[in-house]
DNA sequence: ATAACAATTGAACAATAGCTCATATGAAAG
DNA sequence: CTTTCATATGAGCTATTGTTCAATTGTTAT
């Protein structure tokens, strides 16, 4: 043998210390799950586009179906999605639904990711 | 009828000067379809663990393979779908390679995340 | 060169998810 | 009550995705 320079992961466990100290420090599985769940609602484009248009504007389901040219009931799927996870809420007059942001929080993170693929 | 109390979307368009205003601020169709993949990344639990254990430290395959339970061959494929988003970055050192965040987006983006579930 | 080990890669399989189509609510008007 | 319109919902189909398994690459030591 030569020097010690690098460990190795096998039957000699030298990262058993650092294994160890990040387990400490992980969050709850659950809480690691309800996280994932989270992330993946923002991640399908047409869940994306709707948020983008809610940005501007609160807006019914059938107006964000022309505006994305697909189908009501396609969209409505995926306002349930995110109304599941508490993106959006909505308030209903007559016939029609309009749905809006739930809060600031979406905006912040959809901000976030914007500036992370455009720099 | 009784008022105009509220629009409706059939044939009469009420809307369409909304989805037009919309539709002028609404990003590239390619931007978003970009940003939804990168959402993707974020939304799978293996993946969000493997971000959170290297939110406390650099770590190469096998230990975090260790550390959350899984094989190695499973880690490294999420690591790879990690390193094309670049959110992660390696080093190689002998046999070992060592994993760690790329940038601060990311603590930004989860953390995010983790606000709005824990609210 | 050969052996040992960490990591990567590709193919295959099982599970998940989004869209479509058909149908069902729910609300307003006749 | 019946019709109409906006939305919601459930089943089915297809596409995507995460994991496993097997084989390969790359590095170090003998």
């Amino acid at each position: 043998m030569t020097k010690d320079q690098a460990p190795h992961c096998g039957y000699m466990h030298l990262h058993e210390e650092v294994i160890r100290r990040v387990n400490q420090e992980m969050p709850e599985e659950e809480t690691l799950f309800d996280l994932a769940e989270l992330f993946k609602v923002f991640g399908d484009s047409t869940r994306i586009r709707i948020l983008y248009a809610l940005f501007q504007s609160e807006m019914c389901v059938c107006d964000i179906a022309q505006l994305l040219g697909m189908t009501q009931s396609a969209i409505s799927h995926q306002l349930q999605t995110l109304k599941k996870s508490k993106l959006v809420k909505y308030r209903r007059q007559g016939k029609t639904v309009f749905y809006s942001l739930a809060d600031a929080h979406v905006r912040t993170i959809v901000g976030q990711g914007m500036e992370h693929i455009t720099e």
